[in-house]
DNA sequence: CGGCGTTAG
DNA sequence: TATTCTAACGCCG
């Protein structure tokens, strides 16, 4: 049976979603920006125009936003996972199975289409998904995943096609065509550094990627680069994977607002991210056996004093309960901190991690059932509680009050969570 | 098996 | 003055 593979990627995402609220930035440039609004995350097709970046720092591209009069947001994950549940949510009725592969792309599984039809399929499916939630997506349809990305590129270069482009039932020399038109460092799987590589070995399109050996290949950069010659032949290595698998780490992490020198300071903010990494461990339906602890000094302030240390603990029962993984973090903090620092990030990362189903009573009778059942039921109704009023609704004392929390993210180009806080509803008046 | 490097979105 | 965050995988010692 041959593979048949649909890639849905929303354009913009995140600015498509801002722009969903708000009509009079629907032709201006748009700049989506990181925690902190530090940097640039998303931007508009007319703030790639004026030469701005994903990544770039904001500072240095200050000046163009001043003149251009460019619309900033800092980023509103809860609105914009929230348009990706109903993206996908409209996807799943044209497929059996769906890959979710990221907040904005999902892959389809179209074995069951006739191969004449799919481009009306696909051209179907893009209409839909604007009419049920207003944003723009391009369909790719190819026969291994790589190929359809190679087909998104194409999308990208050539607007003619208007968001839609099978090269399921095309001919071979024409896909060789299309694959003379991408250069190698575009092709998804080869970064920079393979880029530069494979550049210094002659290859500089994704068609002589395709024609390489893809032996040597192996051997000199790695197995995925094999895979990834194979799949622009059109044999597919990267299956449909519709169940995501379950996380084997669970990192919280950010960068602060400002330096910050205190252990209280540093308690709290290290007592918040093991709240947050629990949180995502229970939705995980797992627990962890062992959590690190790390901070670091600025390293862009390179006349100041340098300090990044980390610590692990090994928890002597796996668990998922807030108070235990917090205790154990404040623990590991208190090894390594350091006075006459500034630091400037912080974070913690659960690992070890199994189903919350294989917890194994301990030998030596430390275990006791009836407090694993007490702790479960109260991380239940805290978890949902924060859900249906929202983060830190019930917090932990250890995390410090909310408004001494100074050091927490700038966020100041919010807009409203208009889809999941009932009082940030959009309102039409 | 842990640390490092690479990639992705 | 300012510089995201999270996760997976392969290789190597």
């Amino acid at each position: 049976m041959k593979t048949v593979l649909a890639l849905i990627d929303c354009r913009n995402f995140y600015v498509s979603v801002e722009r969903v609220f708000n009509s009079t930035i629907r032709t201006r440039p748009v700049l989506v920006l990181s925690n902190n609004d530090g940097c640039v995350v998303a931007l508009s097709e007319e703030a790639k125009q004026l030469g701005i970046r994903r990544g770039m720092p904001l500072f240095e591209c200050q000046h163009l936003v001043d003149t251009h009069q460019v619309a900033l947001f800092s980023s509103n994950y809860a609105l914009y996972q929230d348009f990706s549940d109903r993206v996908m949510q409209t996807l799943s009725v044209f497929a059996p199975r769906q890959e979710i592969y990221s907040i904005d792309e999902a892959w389809l599984d179209l074995a069951h289409v006739e191969p004449a039809q799919l481009p009306a399929y696909g051209r179907t499916m893009q209409a839909t998904v604007q009419r049920h939630t207003g944003l723009p997506v391009h369909v790719t349809i190819a026969t291994t995943k790589t190929l359809s990305k190679i087909a998104h590129e194409i999308l990208k270069q050539q607007p003619e096609y208007q968001g839609v482009l099978s090269i399921v039932t095309i001919p071979a020399e024409e896909i060789d065509t299309f694959l003379a038109q991408i250069s190698v460092d575009d092709v998804w799987g080869i970064g920079a550094h393979f880029a530069l590589a494979l550049n210094a070995m002659g290859i500089y399109t994704a068609r002589q990627l395709k024609d390489a050996n893809m032996f040597v290949l192996k051997r000199r950069l790695n197995v995925t680069v094999q895979r990834t010659v194979l799949e622009l032949r059109g044999v597919s290595c990267l299956p449909l994977a519709p169940h995501p698998k379950r996380k084997q780490h669970i990192a919280s992490a950010k960068t602060f607002s400002r330096p910050v020198e205190t252990l209280d300071d540093l308690s709290a903010a290290i007592a918040t991210y093991a709240a947050r990494a629990a949180e995502k461990l229970r939705s995980e339906r797992s627990i962890a056996g062992s959590i690190s602890v790390f901070i670091t000094t600025n390293r862009f302030k390179k006349q100041d004093p340098q300090y990044s240390p980390s610590a692990s603990r090994t928890l002597h029962l796996p668990t998922a309960f807030t108070p235990t993984l917090m205790r154990t973090a404040l623990d590991a903090l208190l090894s390594i901190y350091r006075e006459g620092y500034q630091y400037k990030k912080a974070g913690v990362l659960l690992s070890d991690i199994r189903p919350q189903e294989h917890l194994q009573f301990d030998l030596f009778g430390a275990f006791s059932l009836s407090q694993h059942h007490t702790q479960a039921r109260l991380m239940h109704a805290i978890d949902i509680i924060n859900r249906l009023w929202g983060q830190d609704t019930i917090y932990f004392g250890a995390q410090g009050l909310a408004r001494a929390r100074t050091w927490q993210m700038r966020q100041e180009r919010r807009s409203p969570r208009y889809t999941t806080r009932w009082n940030e509803l959009f309102a039409v008046t």
